[in-house]
DNA sequence: GTGATCTGTAAACTAGTCTGACAATCTTAG
DNA sequence: CTAAGATTGTCAGACTAGTTTACAGATCAC
């Protein structure tokens, strides 16, 4: 795979995660405002035009900091997945409780919250390009993983699920695996009768009741 | 880890990476003296200058890729290492044999082997750099793991079984493990003396803390 | 306000890479 | 054995990515 890869783009990928990991090892003991452009450069071993001409403001930089760090989580919310194929629901709660674990654990997201909430645009009013990243991931790891499912119902899903996780993540109000069973018992219904492998006949245009419109977190 | 490795030096590091990850990749398909060094050039995606001044020759590449090829096996020989912790001649014949074992089913070796000789200088007569460099690493990761035993006797048996590996790999006359225990046998008795943990008069500390766990790489 | 710091942009400079070309060497066909 | 073709190793010039220095505007501390 990486033998595949020619130099030029992995060097650019390689830039690019050189510097999202300077910014992560910057955060780990300081907050985002008290962290310079120039750190992160620096920290990356890296010039401040460099960052500048790859990120072009530092807005966008943050933004596209945000968006690997939740692509972190996708790949263990996966793994979860993988762990429940055969129970769609169960699956959902799962891996709705080890995102809300590891993300409690997470010293970034930690830090985030408490730190007076400077970054918390970027997940919320600014989330836009994060809630479609992430729910377009999580999508793709759903429609692959029981691909009977109406892709309609799916991006409903993925897309709430995201949201939620978001809610839940930055404002927790009872341990994960609480939240996470709550979620189940709220969603299962319609998991069950979008994902579910047994041999029901699936209406797209079926009852559907429970239409969650999609709520800001 | 890779957060506090400045760009600079990554970017230069996943060159060389890139190289030989293109070269392995042609090797696969055709033998060293078929694949030219614009090959070599093109499936890394970087032009045939930037390989010349990476590597100043053709041999030169040859040789750093045979050092690189080396070093995964010796990765893989101290997995083995560490499974015999306790037994220092178990460890040795468990190494032994899983390193025949790998370099008889890797492509590379066979081809190598079987395609008329024509990298084997690499290993051999050229093969200063490569025994040197696969002894001290191998010296290295027996120190670590028996730290009682004295310099001089480590060095020695690494530089051995590196040229008795090297021997037995591109001239292969028993399956691995006969071979293996057959190793066993012969460099045993030295072992039981130089590595062995039990309280017998060796080193000049009887007192031995015992260090469980030599964190693997 | 004043000074200090940081952002974002611009310019000139440096290092690394690419392209195309070349002589020298090696291979192969005839 | 010779001629044609391919490959190695090297070079010069163009191009690109990254560095350095500098500066105007914004923000914050005092």
């Amino acid at each position: 795979m990486s033998a595949r890869t020619p130099y030029a783009v992995a060097a650019r990928e390689l830039l690019r995660d050189t510097l999202f990991d300077a910014a992560r090892h910057e955060l780990e003991r300081r907050a985002w405002s008290e962290v310079t452009m120039a750190d992160v450069a620096a920290a990356a071993g890296v010039s401040r035009q460099t960052l500048y001409k790859e990120f072009g403001s530092r807005d966008e930089f943050a933004q596209a900091f945000v968006l690997r760090e939740a692509d972190g989580f996708i790949g263990a919310v996966e793994g979860a997945l993988d762990a429940h194929l055969e129970d769609p629901r169960a699956a959902l709660t799962a891996a709705f409780g080890l995102f809300l674990t590891a993300a409690a654990g997470d010293p970034l997201i930690r830090a985030a919250i408490r730190g007076g909430g400077e970054m918390l645009p970027f997940v919320t009013t600014q989330g836009q390009t994060l809630v479609e990243g992430a729910a377009e991931r999580l999508r793709w790891a759903i429609a692959t993983r029981w691909p009977q499912a109406a892709e309609h119902d799916v991006a409903l899903l993925a897309e709430c699920v995201v949201r939620l996780a978001i809610s839940y993540a930055t404002l927790p109000v009872a341990p994960a695996g609480m939240t996470a069973s709550s979620i189940g018992e709220l969603l299962g219904p319609f998991i069950d009768r979008a994902l579910k492998l047994d041999a029901m006949e699936i209406g797209p245009a079926a009852a559907r009741e429970v239409t969650p419109a999609a709520a800001p977190a």
